[in-house]
DNA sequence: TTGTACGCGTTATCAC
DNA sequence: GTGATAACGCGTACAA
């Protein structure tokens, strides 16, 4: 528990001559500089941080804003996570979690007024989100994991919905479907605004109103049961369907479980492609998964490093980063049946 | 920004009354109380958590101390994560996430030595983990979340493996099951002394043994792959096996992928206990797995809650809290084949 | 019941 | 190149 004051006396030096050849923000001879160095070594002293941050008004700490949404952080969140904390360490900064419970603005403002971070990681983003405004009126410097509806003068690292949409419905247009729908996640939180199920959704209907195919949308909670369920329902109203774009990665699985179990061969009856995944995750099915990842630790490093960068410098550019899924070839993609790729749909038998 | 100053000077009063106000750590007349707070709503005033910190030499902050291993943290540990900071936020304190990476004594040290946490929660812990000596000498609070090799004196929450598997020991062997393999985490995790892997094993043994059962152990990566190649060399070595108790979700349903697309009946053929898991990664597979579910959320409550009451008042009692995984029935566990449930091996051919 | 004044361990602004 | 010393915003012993 030494204190500057100790090194300052067993070095002979001053508080402030210490202060200085630690932070280097004013040049030390190289002599004092070494005499200071013995005495810190010799005591074990480590800076106060708390002491340091009401000083210099800087606390390194930076805040994650997640709202305990129902499921908890997701498998991908949780990458996002360690890579974010990693990244904040290696830059000297320091992660703190802030769960957000029902009253999103007062404890958004809590965090705010405490001044116990230097910038704020907001995470789960909506298009309409509450704290955003109040992160902007109080200047604290913050980058969004998301983006609103009007995200163009805030910073923000985002999955690219758009390519990856693009990127999915080519590879499976490309082996020929013609129908395909889109399971998603839950009708509420397509109606909260959350942005990975509108901007999907949207990418999707416009692609397929582009290539004149009809657009089916099944919206489906995050369990494996719920997926079951949806297929089911589906392939009742839907039977023409020979291809499913997934995000959902429980009810992905259920899904997949259910179409074996009903006797439909994937890929030879159904095509299942699993975007905002993880080959991690398409290696849990049987046949193995054909996903797109997301870019989770990606997305922690860019968010971060960004943050810090304005933290540091308020006058860098605008981040604006959005990173598709990467494509990841596996067992559940093929050419639809009855049908060689490429053909037009509608066509008299072959012979 | 308003601060105490700000505050006292609008209500007419000396900042130590606000202060006083505010901690209640000395009676305020009701009517000064009353002033106070309606001056504090007026500036929108909020105590700054840092310099309060520095006066009080309490930071109302938690560390979680988790070692970058290969896979992150796993599934279990997101919902502990999460558990642990809702509860920390509910008394008041904050959760830093402290990854460590190769140099574990060096950071743990630096953690210590710059006062930014009032506790420690230390994540993964080995049988023999040199953190733990680092945080007794320095005398900062912490809890572990799982337990060294000698933990008598110290706070703990852990998994009690012992039970678990004695329940999953007694349903599998009380369907009649002879023949018994373990799937556990990989070998490099067991020569590291990690907890999990080391007390099943032993408790596994043990088990057997006391009833006479030979005892088959095969350990295998995390991946779903490796659970895939396991079975194989498992069954090839070991055909007269039943039924496996695995711990190792990505494994476990990489294992019942392989053994499904092999031929193999499931639970006709051969049943599956996955023991440290979760319903919902058990309704990822097909059939749905029955699991034993690891009690991530009560850890996390527990490990905070201990932690926060021995900060407070160092006096209380010792955590020793060992909760067990609890049965989730499903459909990958049965009796084994051509056999009855409690018939003895090697009888002669049913007529 | 309330006010004064010092201390917490740094950083940063003056001087020299 | 170095040293005093005033902030930083709050907690708390002591005094009234």
């Amino acid at each position: 528990m030494a204190t500057m004051h100790d090194v300052a006396k067993l070095a002979g030096v001053s508080v402030s001559t210490v202060s200085y050849a630690l932070t280097g923000a004013r040049p030390v001879s190289e002599k004092t500089r070494a005499r200071v160095q013995v005495a810190m070594d010799e005591l074990g002293y480590q800076p106060n941080a708390i002491a340091r941050s009401l000083a210099s008004r800087r606390t390194r700490i930076i805040a994650m804003l997640f709202p305990s949404i129902e499921r908890g952080l997701s498998g991908t969140a949780l990458e996002f996570v360690t890579a974010a904390a990693e990244t904040a360490r290696e830059r000297g900064y320091h992660l703190v979690l802030w769960p957000i419970g029902d009253d999103e603005v007062g404890e958004t403002r809590a965090l705010i007024h405490q001044h116990l971070a230097d910038g704020v990681l907001v995470m789960e983003v909506r298009l309409d989100d509450p704290r955003v405004g109040l992160l902007r009126e109080s200047r604290t410097p913050f980058t969004l994991i998301g983006r609103t509806a009007d995200s163009e003068a805030l910073d923000y690292a985002d999955i690219d919905f758009e390519a990856t949409v693009r990127d999915a419905l080519e590879h499976i247009v490309g082996l020929g479907h013609r129908h395909i729908a889109l399971l998603s996640h839950s009708k509420t939180s397509h109606d909260a605004g959350y942005g990975p199920t509108v901007r999907v959704g949207e990418a999707f209907s416009r692609y397929m109103a582009e290539h004149g195919l009809g657009t089916v949308i099944y919206h489906c909670d995050d369990s494996a049961d719920a997926g079951r369920a949806a297929v089911n329902e589906l392939f009742d109203t839907n039977p023409e369907i020979t291809a499913l774009v997934t995000m959902n990665d429980s009810a992905t699985l259920g899904a997949v479980a259910e179409l074996l179990e009903s006797g439909r061969r994937i890929p030879d009856d159904i095509s299942v492609l699993s975007i905002v995944s993880s080959p991690r995750v398409g290696a849990l099915s049987h046949p193995r998964l054909t996903t797109m990842s997301a870019p989770g630790p990606e997305l922690g490093r860019l968010g971060v490093t960004s943050l810090i960068d304005r933290i540091e410098s308020g006058d860098r550019a605008i981040l604006h980063e959005l990173v598709p899924c990467r494509l990841d070839l596996q067992a559940t993609t093929g050419v639809p049946p009855d049908r060689a790729p490429y053909r037009r749909p509608r066509t008299a038998n072959p012979s």
